[in-house]
DNA sequence: TCCTGCTATGCAACTCGTTGCATAGACAAG
DNA sequence: CTTGTCTATGCAACGAGTTGCATAGCAGGA
């Protein structure tokens, strides 16, 4: 698990609440790793009985007062220790990649509609993503030039725009290939209707 | 959670023993959804005393008995109804890039030499892509012409050999953007000596 | 002969992540 | 003045996935 180590690294680009790193789980670093607030202060509260962090209540007027976290000296050797860990490849987990083998035993075009909005979705993405990185890195706007950590986060973001491009690359040929198989199945008895295999 | 749905898809593409589509789930569907055989046998339990499968032993000579799982119709109209439920996009897990941005508070060459790794088995991956495209889909020995499930399979294997040529093409954009900060760094403070915000 | 490895199935314990719910102060809109 | 929304934190229960271990027959090599 590496919750633990992204919260780290979250803190040491800028040290925070629980509800402030939540809200950037939604965000920046939510764009390649996910965590709901009920596991960030769970983590964070074993992290500080671990000295990994450490954390100072914060009064705030007109707001409820927040416990502001930063990495003390344990947690940036744990880092630095799971930095040095060999990558082991991710454990892939596609719905859609299942969906499509599934669509072989159903009716393609109610999928084709799925298609077609999580195209959507991925196209919003790829401008979200695009917006950041002109605000963030290569707009007028952004710093000149760019710290050891901007670079590194640029160079992540970049890794989510090539993901969303050739994901949407992709989800072209998707739907080409459900329409050339929907319009082969026009005038024949329906695959729905034949469970099982239904070219054989 | 859609390991069911995944089995469904595998059981109706050819039916098999759990052991089968465990060594499925190690290949083909393994691609882009893993399981150890523990889920695969504990959830095929639950969805054959929920009708979704059934299971006929089948004896073998030299080898163990083996429990031969077909879907059953209760399960067809599982799969259906969750073809139609809508596509969520997927909570993405990345490692590699909380590790790269961890690298703005470490020594990045450790981590070069982790990429250059990932690389390899990257590559590897994306040769074992093609080799199978070739054997199953395009090659002269595939079957011509292709039914509605080679189609469908066909389709999501093109995603997954795009996803491991972007992937590639990616880490040559990390490796790069490391060496030109090791060189940025050389000669000067090295970061890892002053944890923080090195480039401030 | 013994040991390793493969097929084949399964239990038990654990960790990780999700969901539902609860609390509580402050502010803005109606 | 009440209702809804935002900040801020947390508990409890559940479900999914992982890890370790156990069993058992057979095949092939040292």
């Amino acid at each position: 698990m590496a919750l633990e180590h992204a919260i780290l690294v979250s803190l040491l680009e800028k040290p925070g609440s629980g509800y402030e790193l939540a809200r950037r789980f939604d965000r920046s670093i939510g764009y390649f790793w996910t965590a709901t607030h009920q596991q960030i202060y769970r983590v964070l509260k074993r992290m500080e009985s671990d000295g990994w962090v450490e954390a100072r209540e914060v009064p705030q007027q007109g707001r409820p007062d927040k416990k502001r976290y930063s990495v003390a000296a344990p947690g940036q050797a744990a880092l630095s220790r799971w930095l040095h860990e060999p990558i082991e490849p991710e454990s892939v987990r596609h719905d859609l990649a299942v969906k499509i083998r599934g669509a072989a035993f159903d009716d393609p075009s109610e999928l084709m509609r799925q298609v077609e909005r999580y195209q959507r979705t991925h196209s919003e993405r790829l401008a979200h993503y695009l917006a950041g990185e002109l605000r963030d890195f290569t707009g007028p706007d952004a710093p000149e030039p760019l710290d050891t950590m901007q670079e590194l986060q640029h160079v992540v973001l970049r890794g989510g725009i090539a993901y969303e491009r050739m994901t949407l690359a992709w989800l072209d040929d998707v739907l080409a290939t459900l329409h050339r198989i929907r319009e082969a199945q026009t005038g024949r008895t329906r695959a729905a209707e034949r469970p099982g295999h239904p070219e054989r």
